[in-house]
DNA sequence: GATACTAGACTGACCAGTCAGTTTAGTATC
DNA sequence: GATACTAAACTGACTGGTCAGTCTAGTATC
């Protein structure tokens, strides 16, 4: 009853890592199994021992995508410290693994239009997106509440903050020898702040 | 030499109804001919008659809807006002075509994802942002002649003002219960202002 | 020898696109 | 106003390629 050395955890990750690339390359409905399979170096076979369909694939890379943020936001909540450098540490964190993220920049957009028709990616961006704001809503009612910035809805100033990040993204998509995400993102909050800014 | 009359535009805009409506309920691929053959009420031939491939009535949608900015753009260029009433109109304009805009959400995403793929799209959607650019450029550098706003870089804010839009948007994508894209790209753009008002 | 895993040929559903034929609205001729 | 003709517009059954998922026949490790 000893069993062999379990490797599924490595070849879970061993075929997420090849089925991402591909799903990149390609889009989700024009890459086939036996790219992911080639590219992963395994058979048929393996791959539907650890999956048993495309669609339990998918759903893998977009939890390891869009699962990652938790830890991270954890953290940021705890810190004890004025408003403007918690939304530095906030920022510069985002910013961090922004080219990773644009990495996945053709993926997300096709999971955002999957969260249209699929109740299971709808309710998790709407998770994603409330881990964020709460984060950003709590940070900018402490700054509201110690005078740092002037009295304004800390929600709106949320939202907008986060449209700047995910709009800049956006537009980086559009045209991406134009837009420098990172520059724009950081010169973008700025003149925000100095909006609200006491 | 017409021996019938000639309904060929009245049929390609019959299709192209048809099938943005089925490829916003199900997406590109998962739409079927025989789907928008139905909705359209015509026969299989008939669509084969007006459009060549399934390809060519994604690019005719797509022409119809991002090609669709044009002359209103042109309008707002020529106004003669001051910067902060141009602006102001920019985004009553915007913001009044936006309703439309979000029935298209779906769609413009799958696009979007296109972008990464074919030249045809990224190039479109490089001068769809090149033409709001450039007039939302040239009325915040007049603000700043002007005295209006204070010295900044037209072309950030002009970046942030887009990414403000495009970016509320995503977030209605996000969370359309918690997003009231209207509501929160006005007061995202007022505390933008705000910060660079002289 | 039992369990965990791998291989890759195979199957069957699906669907974009085709095509051989039909209908329709107008024209020409008497 | 009847008949014949024309070409564009239209029809829908059919086909051929594609590919997700299955199956059988293994091999490696304990």
């Amino acid at each position: 009853m000893t069993p062999r050395p379990d490797v599924s955890e490595e070849r879970r990750n061993q075929i997420l890592d090849a089925a991402t690339e591909v799903f990149t390359q390609k889009g989700f409905q024009k890459a086939r199994m036996d790219d992911i399979v080639e590219r992963a170096k395994l058979s048929k076979g393996t791959l539907y021992w650890y999956f048993k369909s495309k669609d339990e694939i998918i759903l893998g890379i977009f939890d390891r995508i869009f699962g990652d943020d938790l830890p991270v936001l954890k953290l940021l909540a705890e810190e004890n410290q004025p408003a403007m450098e918690r939304l530095r540490a906030y920022l510069d964190q985002n910013i961090r693994s922004l080219k990773w993220m644009l990495g996945f920049a053709p993926l997300s957009l096709e999971f955002l239009s999957l969260a249209f028709r699929h109740k299971y990616f709808r309710e998790a961006f709407q998770r994603y997106l409330e881990r964020h704001l709460e984060l950003l809503v709590s940070i900018i009612q402490q700054g509201i509440d110690s005078g740092e910035f002037r009295a304004a809805d800390a929600e709106e100033v949320a939202i907008t903050l986060s449209a700047i990040f995910e709009g800049t993204i956006l537009l980086w998509v559009y045209d991406s020898t134009r837009i420098d995400p990172e520059a724009h993102i950081r010169s973008g909050v700025d003149m925000l702040l100095e909006g609200i800014r006491a």
